[in-house]
DNA sequence: ATCGGTGCAAAGGGTTTGCAGGGTA
DNA sequence: TACCCTGCAAACCCTTTGCACCGAT
């Protein structure tokens, strides 16, 4: 007798999805596709760019990524830290979380909008292009 | 004798950058690069998409218009409104500006870091997909 | 032995660029 | 007339998809 879904629901356990899964663990900051497969590819050099984004469509599924909308291009990070911000570099284009909340943002909605969540985002030098100037 | 600079200076004025200006001034709202094509090809049918690109990294040049990055996808809006936050409607994929500001920003920042800017980001249901439930 | 996962390459969507012709100054 | 601007198409970059082989269960 065949099972009632026809959708699968068996996830598979492989080198490389326990790869990009660590590399998003142990980042500390959201991640491009492309940093994911270059991180990746450091201990599997045949993982190919398709693999990190059908990872990357699985995790979110799965609510174990969230993604952050920041200048120009989509970067994820664990959903698990929990409520926080981020600030981009404009020199080294790198995205780095950051503590604390603007907070009363439900006072700025006008009327009969209904507000879901708020991200904001600091655009600036991080400490490291600072120093380096 | 020829110009100090061989960087063109001189931008002429032609039906296709008014008709963009026009749309942008006329918008209450950050648009994309495709609804200002189709805007603008309502009063001249033959503009082109590469038009509309040419002319937006031109008035991003001069600072008349500002980028703004959400949901994968970004937006232009006139610089001249000066500082205030937008609400992206996860419906309709519109976005609308808002006033106020969550203030307080620059103690949000790690030590070293430099801030230049902010950028603030509602998501949810605006105005108007909510009154069609 | 299954059948989900991977790598490769092609396909898609958005943005940029090269080029010849057209329009502004 | 000079040369900037435009439209078209090709080129690019990022992301998704098709397909045959690989590998986890």
């Amino acid at each position: 007798m065949p099972k009632a879904s026809s959708i699968s629901l068996v996830k598979r356990k492989t080198r490389q999805r326990d790869t990009i899964r660590e590399i998003f663990t142990s980042a500390r900051r959201p991640l491009r596709p492309q940093e994911v497969a270059a991180a990746a590819q450091r201990s599997l050099p045949s993982l190919g760019i398709a693999t990190v984004y059908r990872a990357i469509k699985l995790l979110l599924d799965e609510g174990w990524l969230i993604p952050v909308n920041i200048a120009g291009g989509t970067r994820y990070e664990l959903a698990e830290i929990g409520h926080h911000h981020h600030f981009h570099c404009r020199d080294c284009d790198k995205t780095f979380n950051i503590v604390g909340c603007a907070g009363n943002v439900q006072e700025l909605a006008p009327n009969g909008f209904v507000i879901a969540s708020h991200e904001l985002t600091l655009s600036g030098t991080c400490r490291w292009c600072a120093e380096r100037r």
